[in-house]
DNA sequence: TGGTTTCGCTACGGGTCGTAGCGTAATGGC
DNA sequence: GCCATTACGCTACGACCCGTAGCGAAACCA
């Protein structure tokens, strides 16, 4: 965010924050009518209400400005409040990721950024600092709360904590985004139910389904 | 792949079998060196020694011509020879998989695909049977093999065995896929078996890492 | 040889990109 | 109140890519 705000000057006249807001919410609509494909800045400042040449001395491009406006999205995503086991907690978590993925600017926003972050290794930074690590957030917190409860072991060595704790929301976050966007089905309750007890219990269990 | 080719007719000069191949490689070696964004048609043209137009003739677009060039590395994507264990077979699919993933040509195609898809109905049906099921056949038969061990209960009932097949899908690959792509961390042996290994156990059991 | 289809080539209108230039608006310093 | 400074809206522009049309030549079959 701070990296498109070039030092705040003391003098001059002060960049419209209405017109921050204006294009950040005309860019997710563009999205979702568009698509990423027919996506053009231009079209997001006739939305706007704004000049092209606006757009242009806020973002350098298109993908700096949908990291903006999708990271807005994953500002309100929050832990739901404690529910007591780690099963209710990891199925709350899934349900408030899979909500997001149902809107479709953060469907093809997200995957075509992703895209574009395996060319473009400041732009994967860039994602990485605005949208992965909030969701990574909620993992470390309901890892920490089953730890309190003695749900989970706690593990010493921080190295160790920590690739587990890399290994657990790739796959949390992995299997949700795969089955919302590759398969295309809803992550809906039931789903939610069968993906947490085979994250808890694992494949070997007998109680599968 | 038959989707493009117009019913083959008996008269008239046949189309180039070898300008297939060198559009589709000439595809691959664009999505490397250029990525997604800048990948043109013109530029495919040209490496392939082809005119523009051939192109057209046989792909609608950019979309269609790179899921055929991407599908072809999903060709020789085999189950590992049985290993005797759940574990190893599914620490095989993973790493081969992974292997595909390395390259750079799948890394930025597949996801720009899978946004496409969002807005694209016909797309997703196109990357599904070319790319996706082939995946899913390595997790169904994998299954399979460890339910002919007896490492797996056999789930009498079609429907939910389709659910859990599904479900597991989404977890292999959808891990996979997030740590290589997301997290852009490389998916090696050691991943592999920590990932395996909470897969088959669960993360309740105390042997997590 | 004649009919048919593909191929390479050129050219084109339409659209997007990202920038430059200009006059105007809004702020803070004096 | 006046000035320096910065943001804004607008227009225009060259560059690039898209997807198609039209042409003559090439390759195949009957």
């Amino acid at each position: 965010m701070q990296s498109r705000t070039p030092a705040p000057r003391a003098t001059g006249r002060p960049r419209s924050a209405a017109a921050d807001a204006a294009i950040l919410a005309a860019t997710r609509q563009a999205l979702v009518e568009l698509g990423w494909s027919k996506f053009t800045m231009g079209d997001v400042a006739t939305r706007a209400g704004v000049a092209k040449t606006t757009l242009y001395r806020r973002w350098a491009g298109k993908n700096d400005l949908v990291v903006d406006a999708v990271a807005e999205l994953f500002d309100g995503l929050r832990l739901p409040p404690d529910r007591g086991t780690l099963a209710a907690d990891i199925e709350g978590v899934v349900l408030r990721f899979a909500a997001l993925l149902e809107r479709p600017e953060a469907r093809t926003a997200l995957m075509a950024l992703i895209a574009e972050s395996t060319t473009d290794e400041a732009l994967r930074a860039r994602i990485r600092s605005s949208i992965v690590d909030r969701q990574k957030r909620l993992v470390l917190e309901g890892r920490a709360r089953a730890q309190q409860r003695g749900e989970l072991p706690t593990e010493p060595d921080p190295e160790a904590a920590a690739r587990t704790a890399d290994l657990i929301f790739d796959v949390i976050a992995g299997a949700v985004v795969h089955r919302a966007l590759v398969s295309a089905e809803p992550v809906d309750p039931e789903w939610t139910r069968s993906f947490t007890t085979l994250l808890l219990n694992g494949l070997t269990a007998s109680t599968t389904a």
